[in-house]
DNA sequence: CCTATAGCCTGACGGC
DNA sequence: TGCCGTCAGGCTATAG
């Protein structure tokens, strides 16, 4: 699940519950979440003791990397969640709430508690000092929402490429926060077939496939990223086997892309390059 | 630079 | 019912 909008509104969420409050206590539940080659008993204890007596005091995101800053941001850094395909973030009272596949659990002193859960362990936890050199040192691109991601910067990073558009989109290292869904949804909007080679888009086609990546993102986000919040004519909710356009009512095809299954509608995106 | 594949994990679903 | 393969919205590493 998680993509840009996804994120996004798990950091709202955060901002709005579990900021300004002490951690008493963190019980990390899966070490192999925390990226290291230390014993998992190891890096368990190190991330409890690094998070705990302190609280969080703010939070950013870049792509689908979440950053929640620690009170002694120069001393402790930042913790850093990614949430793989099945991750997110809860926060509750009675610990009869408490969510299932919990991998990481804080305690505040408030008598709330925050789980980091996540079925799949496909996520990731860590504590880092510098933002921008985590998002150097994983290679990221600009955020796709970020005010500086211009026309033009999209136009220059894209030129000389020649890969699939769906494939570019999905790529971290191109611009970071889309993923499988989104990138459907974006090329559904701006009427490009996913196998579509992104050098054979013309500047029009381009700039169209620019505007459709701020405005359907910035949409989801309005909606809480909750499909069934979206607006009438959005993939989202139609896209799975059998589904069919939400526009015209074809059916939806399949086809693979990146080894990722994309949907797309055949009557309003066809294939030209 | 580009594409494809496997691996990391767990659960849901369809077929036998 | 049980077993098996396949698939699922993530990223990384590797090979051609």
């Amino acid at each position: 699940m998680p993509e840009l909008p996804d994120v996004e509104t798990m950091r709202r969420y955060l901002e709005t519950t579990a900021l300004h409050q002490a951690i008493e206590d963190v019980e990390v539940h899966a070490a192999g979440l925390i990226p290291s080659d230390e014993a998992p008993q190891r890096k368990a204890t190190r991330m409890e003791e690094t998070l705990e007596g302190h609280s969080f005091t703010s939070t950013r995101r870049h792509g689908k990397y979440l950053f929640v800053a620690l009170d002694d941001a120069d001393e402790c850094g930042f913790m850093v969640l990614h949430f793989g395909m099945t991750g997110g973030v809860t926060y509750f009272e009675a610990m009869d709430q408490e969510p299932e596949y919990d991998r990481v659990l804080f305690h505040f002193a408030n008598g709330h508690h925050l789980a980091y859960h996540a079925m799949r362990k496909l996520g990731r936890v860590e504590v880092i000092d510098d933002v921008e050199g985590f998002i150097e040192q994983k290679g990221l691109g600009p955020d796709v929402l970020d005010a500086e991601f211009s026309l033009a910067a999209f136009e220059a990073i894209v030129d000389g490429r020649r890969a699939m558009v769906k494939a570019i989109l999905m790529d971290q290292g191109t611009m970071a926060g889309i993923g499988n869904v989104y990138s459907d949804e974006i090329l559904f909007q701006a009427g490009i077939h996913p196998r579509t080679k992104i050098n054979a888009l013309d500047g029009e086609a381009l700039e169209e496939l620019f505007h459709e990546m701020k405005d359907v993102l910035q949409e989801a986000i309005s909606c809480e990223a909750r499909p069934e919040e979206f607006p009438r004519d959005f993939l989202g909710p139609h896209r799975h086997p059998g589904g069919s356009c939400p526009i015209c009512g074809a059916e939806l095809e399949r086809v693979k892309v990146s080894s990722r299954t994309a949907y797309y509608c055949p009557n309003r995106q066809r294939q030209k390059g």
